[in-house]
Order: structure tokens, then sequence, then C-alpha cells
DNA sequence: CCAGCTAGTGTAAAAGTTACACTAATATGT
DNA sequence: ACATATTAGTGTAACTTTTACACTAGCTGG
């Protein structure tokens, strides 16, 4: 039998590319790095993958010990393997993009990789050096949810339970970065009848008090075991889109 | 400094799931492996990253030396890494995607790893045991073009150059395993303006000869600096599609 | 020259998409 | 209590896209 020793030398990582949508705003969340390589930068919450440990978990496990996130959408993107982007030696990367209400977070890194914990508007992201290829990973994961969110109905994954139509026209609007015409949307949504009107209004809002819903999960699932399609696309105007 | 030693004890390959189209059939090619572990399977045609080799790079090599394939086209689908996946250690294996001119393929496993090349129906793989993970990684790799042939128009790369609507559309059925209706076919894949009528015909078939055309890849380009996209759905009846 | 086969074509009805502007309801400040 | 500011909520007509559907054209081979 051939010796295949010389191959075992390698370690992987994940990465989280983890987003949020706070009020009008699509964020990341990154962590100051407390150490090396690539001490005091900023990149994604990530590490070295157990032996005897799954992907997934590892993913999970970095979510839950860098940022203190439990029970999130959770989804494999890529790895990124290129030689060289570890000073260390070979270390592949599986990069996840995760989904969360950012109001659920409480930042709590429980150890001290990350000296700090913050979330990025991912628009304000050029300008910040990422530690490794992590930018690259950003840029690839935001264009993931961008194509993701047209067709599956991930974005509620971003909002909290309840919210309103406006709500969740600018957590599209900030997801496609374009603008939607607001009653165009509405119809589009109502008219999947995947939302539930609570029956409940805003409260404490200085203007007439928009109704709450929340997304039927339990329809969407009989709706995907049908072949279903939750759609989204782009108007053929420049300047405005609908989502359709 | 923290020793990180213990990590760097793991090993990653890469494996292909390769698409081919022969006449009305969508199959992929299977190596019987010639070594341990799963010595006498059928398995994905893969093998070890070498430790100076990037993934992308190691895909190719190994599309080479077990296929025979060069210049194909090829895209990253997602890591498999479940512990206890591989019998030698922990070995995670990044699974490609690629698709290839049936007829350009040349079963020429130039190194000993494989005992034989050939390729299996899609429709068929069911049935058959594969090495490792790899039937859930074909199972992914198929999802993942007949979402992707909807969107982009990767499938000319699974043709010759010259080609038929007719084949064309065989194609298209195959993937998206539906029938589509020829009229409608014709209609909206003409009026994407893709397709270069080249002014030949058919020869030595025994019926009507059919034109044939070629895919645009320069007006491809143009459209995607543009922001179009090419775009496929279903239809609403249960028992025909279109290729919209 | 007939049989068999695939290529190639148009239209009307239905569905979906798009553009667009005003009234309704609340909180706050005076 | 009234005015102001602010966001919520709603309908329609023009246009575009999608869908269903059936016959003639042109070649080969016997």
């Amino acid at each position: 039998m051939k010796n295949f020793d010389s191959y075992f030398k390698s370690a992987f990582t994940v990465d989280n590319v983890i987003f949020g949508f706070d009020h009008s705003d699509l964020k990341i969340l990154l962590i100051k790095r407390n150490e090396e390589p690539y001490d005091d930068y900023w990149g994604l919450p990530g590490y070295f993958v157990r032996p005897d440990e799954d992907l997934d978990t590892a993913a999970r496990r970095v979510l839950k010990q860098l940022a203190g996130l439990d029970n999130v959408y959770l989804e494999q993107v890529r790895s990124f393997g290129q030689v060289g982007r570890h000073p260390f030696g070979r270390v592949i990367t599986v990069a996840y993009f995760s989904l969360v209400k950012i109001a659920n977070f409480s930042p709590r890194p429980d150890n001290d990789v990350a000296q700090e914990v913050r979330w990025f508007s991912v628009s304000k992201l050029e300008t910040l050096d990422l530690a490794f290829d992590h930018a690259e990973m950003v840029r690839e994961c935001f264009a993931k949810l961008k194509r993701q969110v047209r067709t599956r109905p991930i974005g509620f994954e971003l909002l909290p339970k309840k919210f309103t139509l406006t709500e969740l026209q600018h957590l599209y609007e900030s997801i496609l970065e374009t603008e939607l015409d607001k009653r165009n949307f509405r119809k589009k949504i109502l008219s999947m009848n995947l939302l539930i009107d609570l029956d409940e209004m805003q409260e404490g809002v200085a203007h007439r008090p928009a109704k709450l819903y929340r997304f039927d999960r339990f329809k969407y699932e009989e709706f995907l075991r049908d072949g279903f399609s939750f759609e989204v696309k782009e108007s053929k105007r420049k300047d405005k889109s609908v989502l359709v």
C-alpha cells in the first residue's frame, strides 16, 4: 500500500460571514483578532476545526464561542484554499454564511481569540483591511445572499419574529442594493400567502402605526413540497426594481 | 504563542463530478478505483491535493490525470468533511462540477489509480454503490447544475460547438428532467440573441436537416456587463415546462 | 414516389409586471 | 385642541411575458 503520510500535514478552519439587519442597514459581524497571525486586524469569526468535529458543527461552535450566537441560520458557501493564505502552513478554510436577528445578539466572545466584536455596515466594509482573504470571502457571501434572497425566503431570518411590511421592504432594499416600489412589493409579498397578519399594531411610533406580520414557515414548507419557488425579479427600468 | 501543531494533521482531496451529454442522455464520468480505500468501487475522479497546489489547480490536474480532460468548465460546489468519511484519517474533500463535451473525451487514465473510466447515465446512478460519500456529492452537484442551467448559459459547455435547436432542447430536458414545448423553447432561446445562425445544415440525417447554431460567448459577456440575466422558469402546469 | 421522420413556424388568451399619487392614522409640539 | 410631521396603506390601466396548441416543409431510404 502506498504511503499517504505526506498529505496529512494540513489544517482547516471555518469562517463565518454573519449577516444582521439593523433598522435600515445590512451589517456583518467582525472580530478584532487577539492572536497571530493578523493580531489586531479585523476579521471573520473563525477557527480551526477539531480533528473529531464535523464542519457544520465547527461552524456552530465558533459562532457560539466567538460571537455568543446560538441556533441561527447557517449555510456553507465554499472553501478557500490558496497556497500561502495562512502563514502557519497549509490551511484551507470553509466559509459559511449565517443570518441572525441582530437584537438577539449579545457580544460575548468568551475566549481570548477576539479582543472585540462589532457590527459593520456591509456598505462601509470596502475601506477596512481584513485579515487573511476574508475580504474576498465577504464579497462572495454577500453575492450569494443577494442571489439567495430572490428565490428563498431567508430574509425573515434577519428580522424579528414580528415585523412590518415596510421593515421587510427595507431589508430587501438593503440586500439587493436597490429601491423597490411600495405598492408592488406589498402586492407581491402578500400574494405569496407566506405572511400571517397578526392583527397587531406597531406601538410607540410617532406616525400611523403599521400592522405586524410574521413569516408562516409551515406554509412555506408546504409550498416547497409542492414545487413552489419564492421568486424575485429586477425591474427593466434601471433606477427601480420590484420584488416580484 | 500557542502551539497549533495538533491541527496540522489532516489532508484534503478534490473530487470532480464531470457531466457530459450524449445524444439524449446526461451522464457523469466515474472511475473504477484501483487502490484502497474502496478498491474496485466506482467513484468520482478525485485525489489528494498537493501541499503546494491550489484547489482549482488540483481539480484540473486530477481531471487531466484521471480522465484525460483538459481545458473544461469547472466550478467549485462545496466541501464535504464528515468525520470518519475517510478511513486513513481526517480528510475533507472539495467537490467540483465540470461540464465537458463528451466527444472530446478520450479515456486516458495515465496512472494506476483507476482501472477503468466510464460514462454513466445520471438517471441510472441510484443503483450504484459509490465510494466514500460520492453519491451525496453527485446528488448535490446535479441539483446545482439544475439550478445553474436556468440562469446561466452553461449548457453550451456540454454540446459540440455546432448544434441544432432540438439538441439544445433535449439537453435542457435532460438536465431539468422535464419536457419543454418546442415552439416556446425556440422562441425564447432565439429571443435572447445569444445564438449565431451558422447558415449550415445538418448532414447525413434521414430526415429534414436542421440548421446549425453556435453560442455567442462574446455577446453573452456583453450582456453580463449590462446586468442581463439568462433566465429559465418552470411552467405552471405540472406535466410541461418551458424554457422561458 | 411513397413512407417515415424531424424541422420549423404563429397566434390568441391568460397571467404577470410595471408605473404611478393620494388618503389614513398616529405622536408631538404649540 | 389644533396643526404639523411622518409613515401606512391602497387600485388601476398599460404593457410585457407566458402559455397552449397543430400543421406544413424537407430530407433519406426503400
